[in-house]
RNA sequence: GUGAGCGUAGCUCAGUUGGAUAGAGCAUCGGGUUGUGGUCCCGAGGGUCGGGGGUUCGAAUCCCCUCGCUCACCCCA
């Protein structure tokens, strides 16, 4: 093969292409179930969109060109800067809580790896105009009600739920320098990755007092909201962030998805810009890297030039997602390329198999023959292999007639029937 | 960006201590007598062994370079 593919994108074949149609559609039908519309915006952007609010070294992380009349454009690495930009546009008028969800191609320079890709399709969902932990219980709800779309259940994902500002008063709590607090979070972050003498090893380093290190030791031990003990609840900040967590757990009780949903103090989801309730939604062997990522973002928008307005949503890539359903055997069948397949009984008789075939696509039927022509055998080969449901056979009962033979191909079963009767 | 592993047919792989026209299964295409599919049987096409260089009488096999893929780290909006 002489030119290669680009690194980190794919080609899809007939299979690939039905297998992403159907995911995408999934996609939809739950977006849409709770109410939310889609909205897109282009592929490319100017590159300040993104370097504004992350810097100049994130161009490091992103394709980027410079277009015939100089301006720098960015092929989008995510869709989050994109919306805020028409939320801002058109903030004075949109009706709140603004309900969009999106669903595009997305691009990153990064290295690929399992279930990581340079282009790959993104589901976001965001919700914004709502403060309380309804609207981050309603995208969790979304995003549930995806997985179970699809196919998976409580037993193959959960949801692992954190606040950030559960995060922050802890460490405020526990003394730690303000310099310091990254290499804590990703202390936090790596909870469930590492051995625990591990964790000790990197407290160390950070350079956390005897108590610090028992205080967090005491925190990465937290299975449940109600293991959260008094002694961190003292302060008034902890005692708050819990609180809010416990309502956000309430919900999702009532939205009857709480087997689906754990606490887990060591979701930390990057530091980008997150406020409030975080969350993943991890396969329950460990095997796979992150399938969702969500959480509440109450100031992105006012950053990125909108009014200040409360927002919360989350984002799923089709790659890990689609690694993990190949894994539980959940990949539908590829669906049939035609409804009806016309065969010919007297060689390539193509003057009666058009004949029938313009009656059945004029009826919008999907319809489909043996260009290649050959015996009845071989043409009733291709039928099978188009999954055909019907198999219209042509032979001389049409010029004698009007009639053809119509074959079910699940049941066996045929008969004559006229042509006019064909196809509804 | 750092480190490791792997590249033989479209796919999954076999190929002896270096030895002659590089094999298998699946897939593809064709056939199994001119009006009937999925099974079965027979046959065919398809590989510059990722590419380049070197060692050798001889390289898929050993060495070097390069490209590609995979995994881990970093990062993960």
């Amino acid at each position: 093969m002489k030119v290669q593919p680009v690194r980190g994108t794919r080609d899809f074949y007939p299979e690939d292409m039905a297998f992403r149609e159907w995911l995408l559609e999934r996609w939809r039908q739950a977006s849409r179930r709770a109410g939310f519309v889609e909205v897109d915006g282009p592929e490319l952007e100017p590159l300040e969109l993104y370097t504004d609010k992350s810097g100049p070294e994130i161009a490091e992380q992103l394709y980027w060109l410079d277009d015939k009349s100089g301006r720098r454009l960015a092929l989008r690495p995510e869709f989050t800067p994109t919306l805020a930009r028409m939320i801002a546009a058109r903030q004075a008028s949109l009706p709140e809580p603004v309900r969009w969800f999106n669903i595009s191609r997305c691009f990153r320079y990064e290295r690929a790896q399992r279930g990581r890709l340079r282009e790959f399709f993104q589901w976001n969902v965001d919700l914004a105009g709502v403060e309380g932990e309804i609207a981050d219980a309603e995208c969790i709800a979304v995003a549930v009600d995806g997985l179970r779309g699809v196919g998976l259940t409580a037993r193959d994902v959960e949801v692992r739920i954190n606040d950030r500002r559960l995060l922050a008063a802890l460490v405020r709590h526990l003394g730690v320098a303000e310099d310091r607090v990254p290499q804590v979070f990703g202390i936090l972050d790596k909870r469930d990755k590492v051995p625990a003498e591990t964790l000790g090893v990197m407290m160390a380093e950070a350079g956390l007092a005897a108590a610090q290190r028992q205080g967090l030791a005491r925190i990465l031990a937290w299975k449940d909201l109600a293991d959260i003990d008094a002694r961190e609840l003292a302060t008034p900040e902890v005692a708050a962030a819990a609180e809010s967590l416990r309502r956000l757990f309430g919900f999702l009780a009532a939205y009857g998805i709480a087997e689906w949903c754990r606490f887990d103090i060591g979701v930390v989801r990057g530091l980008a810009y997150y406020t409030g309730p975080v969350w993943e939604v991890h396969d329950l062997g460990g095997e796979f890297r992150a399938i969702f990522g969500g959480g509440r973002y109450d100031r992105l928008l006012g950053e990125l030039g909108a009014k200040a307005m409360p927002a919360c949503g989350f984002g799923c890539g089709d790659a890990v997602l689609g690694l993990l359903l190949d894994d539980r055997g959940l990949r539908p069948a590829l669906a049939a390329a035609a409804e009806f397949f016309v065969a010919s009984a007297a060689g390539d008789n193509w003057t009666d198999i058009l004949r029938v075939v313009r009656h059945l696509r004029g009826r919008g039927r999907a319809t489909q023959f043996d260009l290649k022509g050959g015996s009845l055998k071989r043409q009733m080969k291709k039928a099978a292999e188009a999954a055909a449901r019907y198999v219209v056979i042509v032979g001389d009962e049409l010029s004698a007639a009007g009639a053809v033979t119509l074959r079910d191909m699940q049941s066996g079963e045929q008969r004559l029937v006229p042509l006019d009767a064909l196809g509804g």
